[in-house]
DNA sequence: AATATATATGAATATAAATTCATATGAATA
DNA sequence: TATTCATATGAATTTATATTCATATATATT
């Protein structure tokens, strides 16, 4: 495997715009303006994002007249959260204290 | 769950350093010069990166005498590396291209 | 208690990543 | 084909993160 496949995944998941359009689209597959209008985030910064996410293949597209529909790979992105969940609850006490900066 | 835990966790996997210390540590525990001989990096770079991970509890630390041996919390750690490992190979034909930037 | 060894810390700097905004592209419809 | 709507793109700027280096702290040894 590529060895800056970690970095390119996790500095994805790592954005809180990226985490809030993945949240997004764990309930549907959306276009960019509800997405954006939805977070009330500017359409060229919910792009930006969403190439981002793609290319990675955490959400894929589809055009569909106009629109281009961005759907969630929940395959590769629910598990992973899940662990972050487990983890945070069994080890962090419901939030990662102590960490200046 | 805190909202920026994600975050944290996601910023500490993505950094390559982090990851390299991540991956010594899958073999056994081992102290700050050990880690900074093996990987060839400056002493207190590994220092910081090793705080940062523990702010996670994605490594724990243990005095031993004058040394501090750091351990892997590999229950978290292990999985999620697994799912990415899964990921690309399914995904991402052995890594993610076409990302500029 | 002085010295050596191991590690952590802080702050300045360097590097990387995200945001912004103007604009280009592309698809549909009048 | 001109216009509108939807989305993408690029480059400048801003913001966040990592690195570096000097030094502090802490533990052990003499």
């Amino acid at each position: 495997m590529n060895k800056n496949t970690y970095h390119i995944f996790f500095t994805n998941l790592a954005n809180p715009l990226r985490i809030k359009i993945i949240s997004s689209l764990k309930e549907k597959e959306k276009n960019v303006t509800e997405i954006s209008k939805e977070l009330g985030v500017e359409q060229s910064k919910i792009s930006h994002a969403l190439i981002k996410l793609r290319c990675c293949n955490l959400v894929e597209v589809n055009q569909k007249g106009k629109q281009r529909v961005y759907s969630l790979n929940k395959k590769t992105i629910l598990p992973i959260l899940k662990i972050i969940d487990t983890h945070a609850k069994t080890f962090c006490e419901g939030g990662c204290k102590g960490c200046k900066g």
